[in-house]
DNA sequence: GTAGGTGCAAACCTTTTGCAGCATG
DNA sequence: CATGCTGCAAAAGGTTTGCACCTAC
């Protein structure tokens, strides 16, 4: 489940919405591939954007549907601190990637690591927790609004 | 900015409205102490519920308002991964909380700890950033669900 | 007394749902 | 050919806003 492997294969979106367990229809098919080539985050909107110029075009309620059982598989996930509407990344980046709000101008920068945390493992290991992936939210003032303040 | 320091004061809004730039009034006053006093995650009609119950009561309307300032002033913080609606917290837990959730059932798990993080910090001292607080975000399946799989 | 906070209700935006028709396996 | 996905449009749920009145300083 690399991200070279997909990008190679055209993200191969046939087998993985299967191996998720569903049936290959062009709704979702379209709104798998607007997900995976959608970099960093997007809105539900964000995808409607996209599927909509498609011919014929897919609709919004296909594009909610299908988000919700990209949720489900563990294809999506949803990733928000602060918005009011929902806001999803998908979970084939290479390199984890972590975020940091400022909370003064509600910037979010994005950093990328190529380590693992191990501090907390032991911790959801005690609690039977499998981890599949962590991501870290700093929330502080950016520069900007230090010079600024 | 313990948490110890405020409830003994009951939470002195009085002083931490003013420092925040914020004049008095009824209504931020009875916002900012159903926030407070409400442990963990908490959503704007969660705090309209017992706003409400003020009499006067303290409207819908004055409760995003003041919701909205508070998350200005860094007094609250949005927090949310997957839910439709935004998610709230107050910043003034005694230990840092973090979150792991489980892409099956969806449970929010929570867990404490002492320490700091100290991998990132450089990173991000790098960026400028000047780091207030963290939270990590595990994903991944909880016991009950690795049974059921 | 004045600037600005508040309540009400309507508007707005995002997400969900019922239903009839259509596509997939 | 049957199951179940899709589009449409309406409804639901959550949040914002305009305006007239009221309150804190």
């Amino acid at each position: 489940m690399k991200s070279a492997g997909i990008q190679q294969e055209q993200y191969r979106y046939e087998v993985y919405l299967k191996n998720a367990g569903f049936i290959l229809t062009r709704g979702r098919a379209g709104v798998f591939k607007a997900a995976m080539e959608t970099h960093g985050h997007f809105t539900a909107e964000d995808i409607v954007k996209l599927c909509v110029l498609h011919k014929p075009k897919i609709s919004r309620a296909t594009v909610y549907r299908s988000l919700h059982e990209m949720m489900e598989a563990g294809v999506v996930r949803g990733t928000a601190f602060g918005e009011k509407h929902q806001v999803f990344e998908h979970v084939y980046d290479e390199i984890p990637h972590h975020h940091a709000r400022c909370i003064h101008c509600h910037q979010l920068f994005e950093f990328k690591d190529k380590g693992e945390d191990v501090r907390y493992r032991p911790i959801l290991a005690k609690m039977g927790f499998r981890i599949l992936g962590h991501e870290m939210h700093f929330y502080g003032v950016c520069k900007d609004c230090q010079e600024e303040l």
